[in-house]
DNA sequence: AGCTAAACGGACGCATGCGTCCACTACCGT
DNA sequence: ACGGTAGTGGACGCATGCGTCCGTTTAGCT
């Protein structure tokens, strides 16, 4: 799944690696992606050599530690496109991409504007928004999404969202609900 | 107006400073607040002592070189107050200043979350707040205005506004347009 | 012109984060 | 149990930004 094969580490090694990603996931969703390599090897219980050895940047680590959460979002979007009422569907898919979004402070530049070279990440993306452009343009027949919202404006009020900083979770959460609320209004038809 | 008495400075003293001034104000602009000192002072020609001479404080130079824009910003809200349609004058008003924000990366965090102890930016900012939810209750009174936004309801838009991060201020001022247009929807009745 | 104090800026020491090297440890096959 | 090798983490050198000190320059008054 991910170039590197995970089967032949040694059982410590794996045990280490999955350490790190644990800590990783932990101090990027609390803290945003600005925190040193050194805090999430010393959170992890190993030495700096050892996280370089398995994720060699700081982007590497950050695809990897994100991944579930990429496929949360994904998840989201395709519960969305089954979703019988296409206005509904998106409705869902705004608050729960919103919210995902205010949990996790350092996974809105990874789903938004998407690190420049992270291929997994961006080829989901890709996938995702040609899935929500279906979805917008269905709820656009049914009357209820204003025919004048692009794609785009989806994005837009996506990275928006993310500019949302709040020193604690629950006021991040909180301030997102609200935003997806006013931004289902802006659509509205 | 600001403590320091920058009359009694020497001409040249003073001519530094108006240079310190400018060149923030540029890289601010342009660049952010994630620039450092040395940068700021090695635009303006002067040495690193110089700088930390005049503002001992990045903040201290923030504030007085966001001055003029935060008059602007107040000049923006106070032109709102006084158009007779009270809905047109909320409008341009989120238009005018999603496009200050976008036009000044830097600005974005003086206004909104504002520095923990800029005072002088924090007393025209809560004036500028106070005027502003006069101008939404009046706006509501004509029905134009939906009555279950709150003033926190406009300064989440301009905090989301502030998240709409690009790299080339064109780029930023489209975003920006586009959010003011969008928000202007969410808020109609 | 000469003097004095204000102003200047290069240089210094400190702190933080990065990425790498190497002597030590411990897993795993025999 | 034991040897070989994958794995480890402390320690190192480098780079960047910060705030301050001090010898030198220069404005401004007489």
């Amino acid at each position: 799944m991910s170039g590197h094969l995970t089967q032949n580490l040694r059982s410590d090694a794996l045990d280490n690696r999955e350490r790190i990603l644990d800590a990783a996931r932990a101090v990027f969703a609390a803290e945003g992606m600005d925190v040193p390599m050194r805090e999430i090897a010393r959170r992890a219980g190993v030495g700096p050599a050892t996280l370089y050895r398995r994720f060699p940047t700081k982007q590497a680590l950050a695809t990897e530690a994100f991944a579930d959460q990429m496929n949360a979002c994904v998840a989201v979007v395709d519960e969305g496109l089954t979703d019988p009422d296409p206005w509904h569907g998106l409705c869902l898919v705004i608050e729960q991409l919103c919210e995902l979004q205010a949990r996790s402070r350092g996974f809105t530049a990874a789903f938004t504007s998407a690190f420049p070279h992270a291929v997994d990440l961006a080829a989901k993306r890709e996938a995702a928004l040609a899935s929500l452009a279906d979805l917008m343009r269905r709820a656009k027949g049914t009357g209820h999404l204003r025919p004048d919202v692009a794609l785009d404006d989806l994005v837009l009020m996506l990275m928006a969202n993310g500019g949302l900083h709040a020193t604690s979770t629950n006021a991040r959460v909180a301030a997102s609900r609200r935003f997806a609320a006013l931004t289902i209004e802006a659509f509205r038809a």
